[in-house]
RNA sequence: AAUCAGCAGGACAUUAGG
């Protein structure tokens, strides 16, 4: 049973927990039976590849063979619920625990919380917390550091501040986690110097900054565009021997790509190759993006052709990206051809892939193609947005084509959206 | 051997100050 639960988890883990579900199914007809740990483990496999039904049937599956499922069990489940924003149904599950004598813990109102949260719910999250207290179940520290990212993601400092000092009062010693999501909340309201200070401040609190705090921080010097302290700090983690990640190459290559300087960008990417670091999939976007935005495809090009050298997988965004660049420079023929290549490997066009093209094509005046594109992705059930519409037009307009400009623009709000 | 919190990448204008 340990081994197989083991095994088990080593699928899940590679989002493989069809071949774990197969591997179970082996284990009875050989008449082993799946202990609960491994129905559990099989359960949190499916719940994270978001496939909440088969999470269920397995739960089903179990309490049919006579193993009950435990605290985690339905922690899982409850966080599987919460994902796809069912909250009800998360109360349901809640309701069930207690009937089931296996008793909610702090993990699953922590995770209820933050589903409540997520569906901007503060107020339903601040119940949860009341009855939590009831039930005798005291809010440690990840439940303070979901409120608190939930009142910083509403713009609430203030509230969020507030929440810091009633942990304190409580008794619970805010970590890193708190901090960092504290500097995020002020970095998103474009508070870079208080971000800072609070960074600055951690050391007399007798708190050690992790290498996601420094990131953060790090991260949003860069897109203030304060380069030179970034770097300053970026010497500082390595002196408290704290490894630099993609993350933080990623946000001074963004940055330098963003401002259009590609030889800074280049030269942190080198940095990164010198520390041994593998770029990952965000790195070479960031940087063909970077390429593409000065107008620069034949380096955005090799840029790409290094990371399949690499083995390093495009996704959709990079594919995106380099369509993009590619419209940009009405080079269309390339782009329809990247377009037809990311199709070959399986991936699904999104919105911005299509929007990409039609912009190309209206560009150059070619609205058949923009149209015909514009057809294909309402019939590949793809929703067309704001800026897919803007190229449309643009490019009705720039033939000639008022009338059809005007009943797109018609459409726009047909659909509900907002023409900017 | 299994469950909860914090960090990075893609779109609209280009002769010109959106």
């Amino acid at each position: 049973g340990f081994t197989y639960a083991t095994l088990v988890g080593g699928l899940c883990n590679q989002r493989r927990s069809m071949e774990g579900r197969k591997l179970l199914d082996e284990m009875c007809e050989i008449g082993l039976l799946p202990n609960y740990v491994t129905y559990t483990t099989l359960i949190d496999g499916f719940v994270k590849e978001g496939d909440v039904e088969h999470a269920f049937e397995l739960r089903d599956e179990m309490v049919k063979r006579g193993i009950q499922p435990n605290v985690l069990t339905y922690n899982i489940l409850v966080r599987g619920v919460c994902r796809m924003g069912k909250m009800d149904k998360a109360r349901e599950l809640l309701n069930e625990m207690v009937l089931a004598s296996c008793k909610p813990d702090v993990v699953t109102y922590n995770t209820i919380i933050e589903g409540h949260i997520q569906a901007k719910n503060i107020d339903s999250a601040y119940e949860l917390i009341e009855e939590m207290r009831k039930r005798n179940i005291s809010p440690n520290m990840v439940t303070y550091s979901v409120i608190i990212n939930g009142l910083c993601r509403n713009g609430d400092l203030q509230r969020a501040s507030s929440v810091l000092e009633e942990m304190i009062t409580f008794g619970l010693k805010p970590n890193a986690v708190i901090y960092t999501t504290l500097i995020t909340g002020n970095l998103r309201e474009g508070k870079v110097d208080e971000a800072c200070e609070l960074f600055k401040s951690l050391t007399e609190k007798g708190i050690t900054p992790d290498v996601i705090c420094y990131n953060t921080l790090i991260t949003g010097l860069c897109k203030a565009g304060n380069m030179k302290e970034a770097r300053s700090y970026l010497f500082e983690m390595i002196s408290r021997r704290l490894p630099p990640n993609d993350f933080t190459y990623g946000a001074f290559i963004h940055a330098h790509s963003k401002a259009g300087q590609m030889l800074d960008a280049d030269q942190y990417f080198k940095e990164m190759l010198d520390r041994g670091l593998m770029p990952n999939e965000i790195i070479y976007t960031t940087l063909i993006d970077g390429h593409c935005k000065s107008g620069n495809t034949a380096e955005a090009f090799s840029v790409f052709h290094s990371m399949l050298g690499k083995g390093v997988l495009p996704d959709l965004k990079t594919y995106s990206v380099l369509i993009h660049g590619l419209s940009k420079a009405g080079k269309m023929q390339e782009a329809m051809s990247v377009f037809s290549e990311l199709q070959g490997k399986g991936l699904i066009p999104d919105v911005f892939c299509y929007s990409a093209l039609i912009f190309g094509f209206s560009k150059l005046g070619d609205i058949e193609k923009a149209a015909q594109l514009h057809k294909e992705m309402n019939s590949k059930g793809v929703d067309p947005n704001i800026f897919t519409y803007n190229a449309l037009i643009d490019g009705l307009c720039k033939s000639g084509d008022i009338e059809k400009a005007k009943d797109l623009f018609g459409d726009v709000s047909k659909k509900g959206l907002v023409p900017n």
